[in-house]
DNA sequence: TATTACTCTATAGATATTATAGAGTAATAA
DNA sequence: TTATTACTCTATAATATCTATAGAGTAATA
C-alpha cells in the first residue's frame, strides 16, 4: 500500500497539473481543494522540489509550480520519489537494489525469479502512464 | 515493498511444497534451511494455519504440511494472507476496501481510476501463479 | 516596508515491524 | 505409562516508520 504522503503528493500534483498554467498553486490552496493537512503538504511538496519535480516561488503570488512538462514525468518516477521502491523485495529492485543475507544464489532463488516478473508488470504501466495522463482520467 | 514476514512466509512455503508428501515439515528444519529466526517463524506458520493453508501434527514426526493442493493456491492468496491488500490504495482494494475520508465520488477521482488499473495489472499475474509454479521457478 | 508565502528544525503520538523468551499443552513412540 | 518431541500461546520490547503539528525564520513581492 502506499503511503499517505503518497496519495497526498500524487493528488497535489495532479492539482497543480491540472491548473495548466506556470502560475504558481498556493500551499493552502491545495490543502483545503483536496483536503491534506497543511503542514504535512509542505513537508511533502519540499520533498518534491528537492526532486526537481516542482519549483517554488516566495512572497505574494508565489506558490508551488510544475519544473517539467507534464508529458514527460512518469507515475512511476512520482512513486519512487515519494514512496521508495515499486518492486515487492528489496533483491529486485531497480532503483533501491539490496542484496539478500540468506540467498547465496539469486538466480536460484524462486521468489527473487517471480519478483522480478511482478515488478515488471507492475513497472510497465507505471512507466506507460504520465501526470498529465493522470489529470485526464 | 512486502514485510519481511511475508518474505518469510512465502519461502517457507515453498520450502514445504518442495517437500512435495504429506510428510510433515518441522519448524526447525525451515528455519536452518531458509534462515529464518526460529520463534518469528512459528508465530508466521500458526497464521498461516488459521487462515487454512496449512495444518500441523504435534508430537513426535510433527511438523507443518499443506492443507491444499499447492496448484489451487495463487500467489495472490498467499500476499493477502501475510501482507494485507494488493492494492495500493485502500479505496481500489477488492478485499480490504476503505472509502477515502475526503473523495466524495470515486468515479471521478484520477487517481482512483489509474490505481484500479494498477490492480488488475498486479493481480492478473499474481492469480496466474499458483505455490505449485512458484516450486518450479 | 508590510505582507505574503515558502523554509527549516524540532518534536511527538500512533502504529507496524521484527524479534525473543518462556511456560504450557498435545501427541507420539517406546 | 512416561519421556520426549514439537507445536501453541502470551507477553514483552527494541526499532523503525508514518503521520501530523508547532513555531521561528527567511526571501520575495507589491
Amino acid at each position: 500500500m502506499l503511503s499517505k504522503k503518497t496519495k497526498y503528493g500524487l493528488k497535489a500534483l495532479i492539482y497543480i497539473a491540472k491548473q495548466g498554467g506556470t502560475a504558481p498553486v498556493l500551499i493552502s490552496d491545495i490543502s483545503e481543494k483536496e483536503q491534506i493537512p497543511k503542514k504535512f503538504l509542505e513537508a511533502i511538496l519540499l520533498d518534491l522540489k528537492k526532486f526537481g519535480i516542482l519549483g517554488s516561488k516566495k512572497g505574494k503570488g508565489g506558490g508551488y509550480y510544475l519544473m517539467k512538462d507534464p508529458k514527460t514525468v512518469s507515475a512511476a518516477t512520482l512513486i519512487r520519489v515519494l514512496d521508495g521502491p515499486i518492486a515487492m523485495l528489496p533483491c529486485v529492485s531497480l532503483n533501491y537494489y539490496e542484496k539478500c543475507d540468506d540467498c547465496p544464489h539469486e538466480d536460484k532463488c524462486s521468489l527473487h525469479r517471480f519478483m522480478a516478473d511482478v515488478r515488471d508488470s507492475t513497472l510497465n504501466i507505471l512507466q506507460q502512464k504520465s501526470l498529465h495522463d493522470l489529470t485526464l482520467l
